[in-house]
DNA sequence: ATTATCTTTGACCCGTTGGTTAAATGTTAT
DNA sequence: ATAACATTTAACCAACGGGTCAAAGATAAT
């Protein structure tokens, strides 16, 4: 006879969802042990068995989240395509994946500003450092031909970034602004356009800029 | 004889800027109307008596910053002078304004992200509408040159817009993975440097983008 | 079967938090 | 002076919130 209550064996891998969901939808502070109890259809007293104190159930949500949206980012910059490519590659995928997790920016974007240890967990994942190297040597012609030096990189990244990022993090605001967007599956089909729209307006700008 | 205390008259503006200053750190749910008393300098109990509750109190502060924002970026796209100096007069005031304010976007963003209902206090100032329109007819010559239709807009405002506010919601995560932005007066630096490069890109993309 | 161990629960603890109250202190008008 | 009103305070309250505990159910080991 399997119950779905309890004792279903799975009862971390419920917290931990549920504490996902809870933390994305009202952060740190706005969060309840109650409600991710709740949520999770157990105890409150159990919660605190599996995870000692909501901090440490935080950090463990927020790291699995980080590590998702950054492997995401840096994953496809170390394929082995061209420059182009990845661009086009990476705002593909970058645009589905925070279409399935329309949330996370603005979650991760707040804890980090609310806490700065937080900040800490990202350090380990540097490897933007090793991927900023790779990518000037890899890709040194294609780059010497758009006139692009090492000293632009921080421009570009943080724009190529905010392409993707930014309409997911300021989402609510835009909703008002521009009503279109309001709707879910228009705000989607938005995001999809802006894959090619970001692509090309990127290309255009390189190809022709100021050397 | 001059006591600093209270009864100086102005203990209303007092607790607006400490509320002003602790909503923003914190945030709605991480704020503490204790906390707001003290930095006032004041008693709880009259934080109660100048603003009833502490939404009432949130309220007010959230209108007032949200305002504030909106204000800088649509009274220049009010003014009487070219599209292509709207936008560069819009890069460099609204960066200006935020190097003050640099807190100010992801408080609005996160608060507006997690409060349905804050929305409704932004349809009130929606001159966007208007706004739109205006900068349609009113630049038609321009924009047929840059073949930018009605439809390009939604693609191209939130474009621009994410120039300048991405950022600075994003400071806290550009921190870690360009160690450069780390400090203040860098970051600042590197955002002065933002409103040409800016500029730059999204006119010379404009100029040449298929059609 | 029985012991040892792991999982789950209801009840409880206590510091925090938004909010109230009644009295005290100013301030203003008459 | 004093009545009327606005401002400020200390003390208090009930609900909330994170966390604990002892005991009850399960499971596994002997």
């Amino acid at each position: 006879m399997s119950k779905s209550g309890p004792t279903d064996g799975h009862t971390q891998e419920k917290i931990f969802l549920a504490a996902t969901e809870i933390f994305e939808e009202k952060g740190y502070t706005g969060a309840r042990m109650q409600e991710i109890a709740d949520r999770a259809g157990i105890n409150k007293a159990l919660l605190h068995y599996y995870f000692r104190t909501k901090d440490q159930l935080f950090m463990a949500v927020f790291h699995v989240l980080l590590k998702k949206m950054f492997e995401k980012i840096f994953s496809i910059f170390q394929e082995d395509i061209s420059f182009k490519e990845k661009i086009r590659r990476y705002l593909d995928e970058h645009i589905e994946f925070m279409i399935k997790n329309p949330k996370l920016p603005i979650f991760l974007l707040n804890e980090l500003s609310r806490n700065d240890s937080l900040a800490e967990s990202l350090k380990e994942m540097i490897i933007y450092q090793q991927v900023r190297e790779m990518i000037y040597t890899k890709h040194a012609k294609e780059l010497k031909a758009y006139g692009i030096k090492k000293n632009d990189m921080p421009q570009l990244m943080v724009t190529l970034v905010s392409f993707s990022i930014f309409p997911f993090a300021a989402r609510d605001m835009l909703k008002i602004v521009i009503p279109e967007l309001a709707d879910n599956k228009k705000f989607n089909a938005y995001m999809r356009e802006r894959k090619e729209f970001a692509a090309d307006f990127l290309f255009t700008a390189l190809k022709h800029r100021k050397k």
